[in-house]
DNA sequence: CGCATTTGACCAGCGC
DNA sequence: GCGCTGGTCAAATGCG
């Protein structure tokens, strides 16, 4: 009967919703957290040789732009632990500076830590979306303080006898991720060394695995790196505890 | 066989 | 009103 017009039932539906989805995303983020990591040259090469351990959720990525004024580009992550999770997570690197990654977290998780504790569990591969257990046992209302502490103090004599430190944190709530691409070194002087350090001790862990150093740093090292984001335990605890401050707040 | 990742195309919003 | 950029979705390919 119509041709033209005839994509009214449920291609309609379907485009309809997809482009609530989208519009609803573009419009205006909801929440977003920026989260940038300062890596060291060194640690980008074993990060990228060991596969960077990740937050205790399953990041799946589904799509990665170049973004202009940055020679690299943007790598989009959503949560694959829950179908209905809307929580999403963006990877670059500073344009300034290579050595900081810049990961805009957006949404939050509606459903619980899928690891919690369970060391054992390793869902699929060790590769990117492989959390390294280890955080934060339950988003309860318990202290993270003192959870935090107690991975803190259990893993923090690996980075310590394994290597100084060469990870640095900054944890941006709301939107400072402009100052962050204008001025990144200017973070740098207010690089958290010692909250995320609590969840960092992993990724130390991984760094201090490997010693041979890797110097070079090229944009390909960073798209690999891209695939493999070195999301830290930290961030979820910080995330979490983000969110967990919204969530109340609402 | 299933799942994840990668690449391209399309759509929407914002700026000029 | 047009153009540009950013973001998301869908399809295809590869790997486990």
């Amino acid at each position: 009967m119509d041709g033209s017009v005839s994509p009214n039932s449920d291609s309609k539906d379907s485009e309809l919703l997809k482009q609530e989805s989208q519009a609803s995303k573009r419009r205006k983020v909801v929440e977003k957290t920026v989260v940038t990591v300062k890596i060291n040259g060194e640690n980008e090469g074993k990060l990228k040789n060991e596969g960077l351990p990740s937050d205790s959720w399953s990041w799946r990525k589904y799509g990665q732009k170049p973004i202009k004024g940055s020679p690299y580009p943007r790598g989009y992550y959503r949560c694959s632990t829950s179908k209905g999770c809307s929580a999403k997570k963006q990877v670059e690197r500073c344009r300034t500076d290579a050595s900081v990654l810049i990961i805009t977290y957006t949404s939050s998780h509606n459903h619980p830590d899928p690891d919690v504790h369970h060391t054992t569990k390793l869902p699929k591969k060790p590769q990117s979306t492989q959390d390294y257990h280890a955080k934060t046992p339950k988003p309860e209302q318990e202290p993270e303080e003192t959870q935090k502490q107690s991975i803190f103090e259990d893993q923090f004599h690996y980075l310590k006898s394994s290597l100084g430190s060469s990870q640095d944190i900054i944890i941006n709530q709301e939107d400072p991720f402009t100052e962050n691409l204008e001025k990144p070194h200017e973070e740098l002087g207010f690089l958290l060394d010692e909250e995320p350090l609590s969840a960092w001790p992993h990724l130390m862990t991984t760094f201090s695995s490997s010693s041979s150093s890797t110097p070079k740093l090229e944009e390909n090292d960073f798209f690999d790196e891209l695939e493999e984001l070195p999301t830290s335990l930290g961030f979820t605890s910080l995330m979490r505890s983000k969110v967990r401050g919204q969530d109340k707040d609402l």
